[in-house]
RNA sequence: GCCCACAUAGCUCAGGGGUAGAGCACUUCCUUGGUAAGGAAGAGGUCACCGGUUCAAUUCCGGUUGUGGGCUCCA
């Protein structure tokens, strides 16, 4: 007699070992059919599993996160058996799950072209109809190793030969095609009925770019066709409010090939720059932060101090003047040591806060480049906190105060901190890690924030939190980050005279909120699909006259939300209003003013939302009523 | 940097060995119209750049640059 727990508290009897799918069956025909998995006592397995003993038993089906997995991982399995068909020259390598579906990385004389994606989804379609059992079984190390290698899959046993010695392994097979996995999957093929294979990439063996490029195929799968048919709706969106399509809409910036990776701003572009730029400084000068600005070009002596021409030279732009090298500075920091070491600094001093939009240059590979979000040429919004080891804790909190309170007023509310701890690689002893390592924690614990650890993430110089948020597309970006550093104060000779009278060397904290303009304004782009709030918006306010006979009084409406200081134009031009509107509409104006002769007449004007709402009219003071309300304390209008 | 694809008017794109096309935008004219495209006419191109094949290349081939999708990298 064995028993087995359901998860809603229910028990089955059975007087002898049982499969899990005969369980799901006895438990109802539905929930058999859905079945793609199983988990007894909380390790995954396939429906052919048999319970031997009393279990805790929990079907796992395309509903749950879980049974998508197995679903995305068995149709790479489908893949790979697709490829070997079509092409069995090709040799498999891996095949994970990903975020909304999976790939298979293959090693193949050519690369796959879109004619062949066809083919091979085809097959795939093919092979599920054909229902083949996907059947499990194990083989010791060494045994897989010549079973692979005799097939001429030779990734395969060298990924093997990389196990420990008296591992047994399981293997997968469906009709003639065996792949090694641990599972499990889907009992037989016919259960993968909505795919579809997306694009073809190069990838590295094991991902290092010493080692051969393979050819990565990436797919989708999910647990019906409706799902699938929402996927593929929701790329579609996310790819309407690509930044890079909406700066064109909204003439925001453009890049060109003379300067790759390096943005033209263009008007309304600048604007949105120019207010993020106003608000962070806003906040600097109120959390007592010194504002400065360092060079250019800096000597490459400084940067051999610093040790990022040993580092990085290469993704340095280098000029020569005078036999001199002078390198485009790739971030401030070594800087910012010699603006602290301009005369002695006292303890009395400390902790002292050294901001600047840091104008930075940094060559990076081209085939990194990726419109805003990758580019050679940025600005951070960098700062420094020169202090002593006992004010870590209480800046690092501060911080922390401040970084939530600005993402908050850009409406990124889903935020993600992760403390990086120690590399192996790493300067500073023991004690001193520990030291950063509890300071960084506690006030991360203080801030009563959600936060993870990515041990041994940290750099060589120092532990590190890093701020990400998630947008309204689910995609994860870094933003912010706050690093200790113990390293480039000392390397950099700066120092202050301690209350004993004897010279010490400050620890520096690095940070920025927003990390770079260019990546800021691409992110907040595509989360508001170029729908910026009113207190970003590049234009706020667009008045539209409906006849040239109301010209002068629109003239006047439009003078009057200039001198409130609201960001406005004026369009005179002699076309039909619905033509004005869907072109503003198109812009993303927060607002549009439309002036006929009733408005005229009754001194008033008439307004419509961003969102095509029509708010009626109103007279002037209390248009501005409204914007004040909605811009709160982010922008302040003359009255 | 590596793999693959792409580069045609300001924008979005079609075309194809015989020196180019659409829609929108632009200019001019008509229209003075009340909440997402009024009408007509006109102008606009070394088909990214450099080479090769060919009687002839924007089209085919090679290279360069840039862009896109990935990989690697990101102080």
């Amino acid at each position: 007699m064995l028993t087995i727990r359901l998860p809603d508290g229910s028990v089955k009897k059975f007087e002898q070992a049982v499969s899990v799918a005969d369980v799901a069956a006895d438990i109802g025909s539905g929930l058999a059919r859905a079945a793609v998995a199983a988990r007894v006592d909380g390790r995954p397995v396939d429906l052919s599993y048999v319970i031997e003993r009393d279990a805790e038993l929990s079907i796992i089906t395309g509903k749950d996160e879980a049974g998508l997995e197995v679903i995305r991982h068995s149709t790479a399995h489908l893949l790979a058996q697709a490829v070997k068909r079509l092409f069995p020259k090709a040799q498999v390598t891996i095949g994970p799950v990903i975020d909304d579906g999976f790939y298979y990385d293959f090693a193949f004389e050519r690369a796959f072209n879109e004619e062949d994606l066809q083919r091979i989804e085809k097959e795939m379609q093919a092979l599920a109809k054909q229902n083949f059992e996907v059947k499990r079984f194990v083989m010791k190390r060494d045994e897989a190793i010549s079973f692979f290698r005799e097939k001429a899959e030779f990734y395969k046993a060298e990924i093997i030969e990389d196990l420990p010695e008296d591992e047994v392994l399981s293997l997968y097979q469906q009709g003639d095609f065996v792949d090694l996995c641990r599972g499990p999957h889907v009992p037989n093929t016919g259960k993968l009925k909505a795919f579809k294979l997306m694009k073809v990439a190069g990838a590295y063996w094991r991902g290092d770019s010493n080692n051969d490029m393979l050819q990565r195929i990436y797919g989708t799968a999910w647990a019906n066709k409706d799902d699938l048919n929402a996927y593929l709706h929701r790329l579609e969106e996310a790819e309407k409010r690509d930044h890079r399509k909406l700066a064109k809409q909204m003439d925001l910036f453009h890049l060109q090939e003379e300067a790759p990776g390096m943005v033209f701003w263009h008007d309304q572009g600048w604007q949105l720059y120019q207010v993020i730029e106003q608000y962070i400084r806003r906040k600097l000068r109120a959390h007592d932060y010194q504002e400065i600005k360092t060079p250019q070009l800096v000597d490459s002596v400084l940067w051999e101090k610093s040790g990022h021409w040993q580092n990085y030279r290469d993704e340095m732009f280098i000029t020569e003047s005078e036999k001199r090298l002078f390198a485009v500075k790739p971030m401030s920091c070594p800087c910012h040591v010699q603006v602290f070491k301009q005369g002695l600094k006292s303890y009395r001093d400390l902790p002292l806060r050294m901001a600047e939009f840091g104008n930075c240059h940094r060559n990076e590979p081209s085939g990194t480049l990726h419109g805003l979000m990758r580019v050679r040429n940025f600005v951070q919004d960098d700062a420094h906190i020169f202090c002593t080891e006992a004010q870590i804790q209480s800046e690092a909190q501060q911080f922390i105060r401040l970084i939530l309170d600005v993402y908050r007023d850009f409406g990124l509310d889903d935020l993600m901190m992760a403390l990086s701890t120690r590399p192996e690689k790493r300067v500073g002893d023991d004690a001193l890690w520990d030291k950063a390592e509890s300071d960084l924690k506690r006030a991360l614990d203080t801030a009563g924030v959600n936060w993870s650890i990515k041990e041994g993430d940290g750099a060589f110089y120092g532990p590190k939190i890093d701020f990400s948020v998630r947008d309204c597309l689910n995609r994860v970006w870094q933003l912010g980050t706050l690093q200790l550093d113990y390293c480039l104060p000392a390397r950099l000779k700066a120092e202050y005279i301690a209350e004993d009278g004897g010279k010490k060397t400050p620890v520096m904290l690095h940070r920025a909120i927003i990390g770079s303009f260019e990546r800021f304004i691409g992110i907040l782009l595509e989360h508001y699909a170029g729908k910026l709030p009113l207190w970003l918006a590049p234009t706020q306010v667009v008045v539209l006259n409906i006849s040239e006979h109301q010209a002068d009084y629109a003239r006047q409406v439009a003078d009057q939300l200039k001198k409130s200081a609201i960001r406005v134009k004026l369009d005179l031009r002699n076309e039909k209003i619905g033509f004005k509107i869907r072109q503003f509409a198109l812009e993303r104006v927060s607002y549009l003013v439309i002036i006929g002769d009733r408005e005229m007449q009754e001194q008033q004007i008439a307004v419509r939302t961003q969102a095509g709402e029509n708010l009626g009219s109103m007279t002037m003071p209390s248009f501005l009523r409204h914007l004040q309300e909605e811009l709160g304390n982010k922008q302040h209008i003359n009255e």
